[in-house]
DNA sequence: CTGAAAGCGCTTACAG
DNA sequence: CTGAAAGCGCTTACAG
């Protein structure tokens, strides 16, 4: 192994042995490599190198271009946890195919939240020459921004931080709640229960008001009486159970997939079935366990990919960003079967 | 913002500028920077350099020490499946904490399983002169080793390729369902069904051999007709309740946590109750499942985070590795309440 | 103890 | 159309 792409003295072939193979000068090589726009090469010295490039097995050091040229192609993601939940993973996923789209290559690194870790992964970052950097949390919230990260250019993602002047890409959590609650109101419910985390958040707050917005926008009068704390995990959809049931709520909106799948135990348990007695809406769009609880749930998908994608885009210039108010990004609707 | 990291004329600060500021050369700040035990450096001097690198803010730029030096600190992790679960996430941490330890860095790529997107990364990395790639899997597999991937030296994680001569870092499914069969027999059942997955694959046949060599060591013979077929899902699970039911066995070990949602599922709709009447045994320790179960879910552990940390390990010649055979990582029981 | 110089693999004006 | 040369920011023998 590691064959190919050495020469016979087994160092790696260089430009520099393209040029000799080809008998010409690394200038010219360099040229037709990148296909340089302004030098006109003769097609034969082209076809030359081009021929001495696949005889030798040649591949260019982005390293060294990147320190003759000045530019680098790389951007860093720094995230608090990526390993977690999946959420993370696809805003790697939606950041690095975007990144590629554009030539640039993604430098990873993952804090657990740990202070020191990230001014680690920031120095390490701002020292690898990186374009800039996406700084991205797990979950939606505001975040004081580390002091570091005001020596390159950077988005934040998923995160936001009011005043800071740093351009953030967040999901949508309003509409996002609006669109929930419409997906019930389209079935034709209207005693819509809510389920919200008792966790002061940005989605606690930005799902409610869609809740409200999407009631109020169909005539339906908003029971607060209907609108229902919990923890945002199984748990806590199972323990509000009774309050749903004694709400006489026919429909019920969960904070997420994870308390909609308790919401499910505990609705069994008292003998409704879904969604013929209570109709349920998640939110997440968390695969795992919304395609595959039974029956399958109806939920808004957070677009962890987008943001990703869209976090590159305008780190890149390639997508307008008003520093002063964070972009948010659509939750779509999921249709399954639990409405 | 950008500020600190740049010279009055706006261009980063180089060794040049400290140098210049410290009254000394250039090599001089490259020795006392690296801390180079070789040379001897006054006092006096030294100081100075020290001085001037914090009055600059200098941070060396690591593109070119690469360079200059001829190795770099690139450590690429090419997976197929970041954003699916969220175990490429837990492979991605692992890999990174231990490739920091070392003073390495990773660079991920992302392939969707796609061949293209596979060679196209596999040479992104190349040119970026990573000391050595590691090529993971987000479930155990056997796989056809990329031809790229032999121009360097590389580590399968999650994976394997017997005779290609890699060496390969993967989960002992034998030893896991080993455990997760012992935890069913340590709490007093002997007939205990199993409930393996459809599709072949190292996991299905590992665990069964687990499963087995659990019950003879405990002298409790095979009963053929309890290990049953499902798809690796909940709807698998679900689907096999009956069986299970009929077989009278006291305790299911599940060939994932998310079969036993199913089942337990399937479990109360017929009335059962778990750990009471049934004992519920999962694999995988899919945590957003498992700990919010109810009861929470006894399982077996994937070592994802591990299989990262050791891939780097052999990568940089840190741990042993047979060539011939994949290095086998435990999988450690999670202990919970369905038991 | 410290510095001048060559070199890492590329790019980019500038000549011819 | 093509090449010689300087330069990107560092490291590393080699002198002194």
């Amino acid at each position: 192994m590691k064959a190919s792409e050495h020469g016979k003295n087994g160092a790696p072939v260089t430009m520099r042995d393209v040029a000799k193979v080809a008998g010409v000068s690394v200038a010219t090589v360099s040229h037709v490599v990148n296909d340089k726009p302004g030098a006109r090469i003769g097609d034969d010295a082209r076809r030359r190198v081009q021929e001495a490039v696949v005889q030798l097995g040649y591949r260019p050091n982005a390293l060294a271009k990147t320190l003759s040229r000045g530019s680098s192609r790389f951007i860093g993601l720094v995230a608090d946890a990526i390993a977690t939940t999946p959420f993370a993973g696809q805003i790697i996923h939606g950041a690095q195919d975007e990144a590629w789209k554009h030539g640039y290559v993604l430098l990873v690194a993952n804090t657990d939240g740990n202070t020191a870790a990230e001014v680690e992964a920031i120095a390490m970052m701002l020292e690898h020459q990186v374009h800039g950097i996406l700084y991205s949390t797990w979950y939606h919230r505001e975040i004081v921004v580390p002091e570091a990260l005001h020596q390159t250019d950077t988005v934040l993602v998923n995160c936001f931080a009011d005043g800071s002047g740093l351009p953030a890409v967040v999901p949508d959590e309003e509409q996002g709640g609006r669109t929930a609650t419409e997906g019930l109101l389209a079935a034709g419910h209207r005693r819509i229960a809510f389920i919200n985390t008792t966790t002061p958040s940005p989605a606690q707050s930005g799902r409610l008001a869609g809740y409200r917005s999407a009631l109020e926008a169909a005539g339906v009068a908003v029971d607060e009486s209907l609108v229902l704390p919990a923890a945002p995990e199984q748990e806590g959809g199972y323990a509000a159970t009774a309050s749903i049931v004694d709400s006489g709520a026919t429909a019920v909106f969960c904070h997420n997939d994870r308390v909609a799948m308790g919401l499910y135990d505990g609705l069994r348990d008292h003998g409704l079935r879904i969604p013929d007695d209570v109709a349920v809406m998640g939110f997440d769009n968390q695969d795992v366990i919304a395609a595959h609880l039974r029956p399958p749930l109806s939920t808004v998908a957070l677009p962890h990919y987008e943001l990703g994608a869209a976090g590159v885009r305008v780190l890149l210039g390639r997508q307008a960003a008003d520093d002063a108010r964070p972009q948010r990004i659509a939750c779509p609707p999921v249709r399954r079967q639990s409405i």
